[in-house]
DNA sequence: GCAAAAGTGTTCTTCGTACACCCATGC
DNA sequence: GCATGGGTGTACGAAGAACACTTTTGC
């Protein structure tokens, strides 16, 4: 095998190559036809950005895994648990956060915020799901990381369905609609988009409806898990 | 301002938090009709990997913006500079470098190997354009990153015109063709090929003729920046 | 009965795709 | 003259885009 406990140890002493790793967390989730960020006051008052409104974040620990750092976190700070995540970009400016030189890995999150209850974590003095259409002034460099966090999702949304994550188990071809719009940010037929995600196969109609609407009542849909994978394996596209 | 530094400092006191940061380089280049990376045999003695095949990578410095720190990087192992590069991703496995933390990001960068000379820096003893379809086994996950950022590199292919940097300044419509074949691993109808890109404009057809082919010399074409400038500020799409 | 959203087909245009032959050159 | 790649057009089918009215329900 190779030789390289002392050099990688040699590594580790030289101090201009030190520095320290985190990950970021964009959760988006979807509720009342709006795409909302989950954003959270840092709570830590000998920490930057204290009292100031942050994507919720933390420290890579030295025997973990990175993808398993981002969950760590999450979990962490918002209580949440069997999350979709994906890994957005790092960002690496020497000077994006004060005082020390950290390196930082996003990752969004999908979540349906009514599926899971939210329990803030010791380092956060207030969460909240706040509209992607009305983000507050974020520390450091996040409000970059959330708008490569939303391109990313809109590239992606275009090749595979992620309704599953946002939206509940129920739910009506209007909200699915209205989730792509707020994802793709424009307005869609209902006509057409309709007609494309029928002839897909991925949808099953139940025979459940709306309860109490002041108008017609729609028809509740769920996913058919199994035809998404089966679909996901053929490497299809899913354009709109 | 956020009263930051003693926090920061603490935070890098603590020994799970600390780690290196590097960065590889995906150095793609076309030749010959053929996609080819270059790796580079590890010279150094006392680092993980001696001797074995590898991309190009090294260590974040300091004071160093990620970004910078792949340029540096790639310019050090090969000479060259002023090369096309994008992050692909970050690769956090705890175990992935033998013998210490070092998590890495990856960048691709696109160049057309004839347009600069190959010079060595001190840490290879060897290095080799290598056909995408014949490749060594390499150290540590390099292969897992390869293959990244080839993936990477076909999603990008196909929303904007990268022969720009892979291609040089005057070349012939078989040998774009070509180059698209390699990247998409697939084999293009010629005339639809051609209909479609020269519909899209970019390409301006140069008098000048191949020489010395023994066969109908093809016409030279460039690029039209202009154009291309103008489309991608549109953020146009660019199916094949 | 009215407000509010659900649901449903057709036409036109655009684009992708399949396909075969003559042309120029070097040897 | 032959081998080699260069260069060109058309016809068909699929898919995207535009578009308006009837239905159901709560109040």
């Amino acid at each position: 095998m190779i030789e390289s406990t002392t050099a990688a140890k040699s590594i580790q002493k030289e101090r201009d190559l030190i520095s320290t790793m985190s990950v970021d967390c964009v959760i988006i989730g979807f509720e009342q036809d709006e795409l909302k960020v989950l954003l959270y006051e840092r709570g830590m008052e000998d920490e930057p950005g204290f009292s100031h409104w942050a994507l919720p974040g933390g420290f890579v620990k030295m025997n973990e895994d990175l993808d398993a750092a981002a969950v760590r976190v999450l979990n962490q700070v918002t209580g949440f648990h069997d999350v979709y995540m994906e890994q957005v970009r790092t960002f690496g400016k020497a000077d994006r956060y004060p005082g020390a030189r950290v390196i930082t890995t996003a990752y969004y999150a999908l979540i349906n915020p009514r599926s899971q209850k939210l329990k803030l974590g010791k380092d956060a003095r207030d969460a909240r799901w706040v509209s992607i259409k009305a983000l507050p002034r974020l520390v450091f460099d996040h409000a970059d990381i959330l708008q490569a966090a939303m391109k990313k999702l809109k590239r992606k949304v275009r090749q595979e369905p992620i309704g599953f994550e946002l939206l509940p188990s129920k739910f009506t071809l209007t909200s699915l609609q209205r989730l792509y719009e707020s994802i793709l940010d424009t307005e869609l037929d209902t006509r057409n988009f309709r007609k494309k995600l029928l002839k897909m196969g991925l949808l099953i109609k139940l025979s459940e409806q709306q309860q109490g609407v002041p108008h017609r009542a729609a028809f509740l849909h769920k996913f058919d898990r199994g035809v998404y994978l089966q679909l996901k394996e053929g490497g299809f596209v899913f354009d709109l």
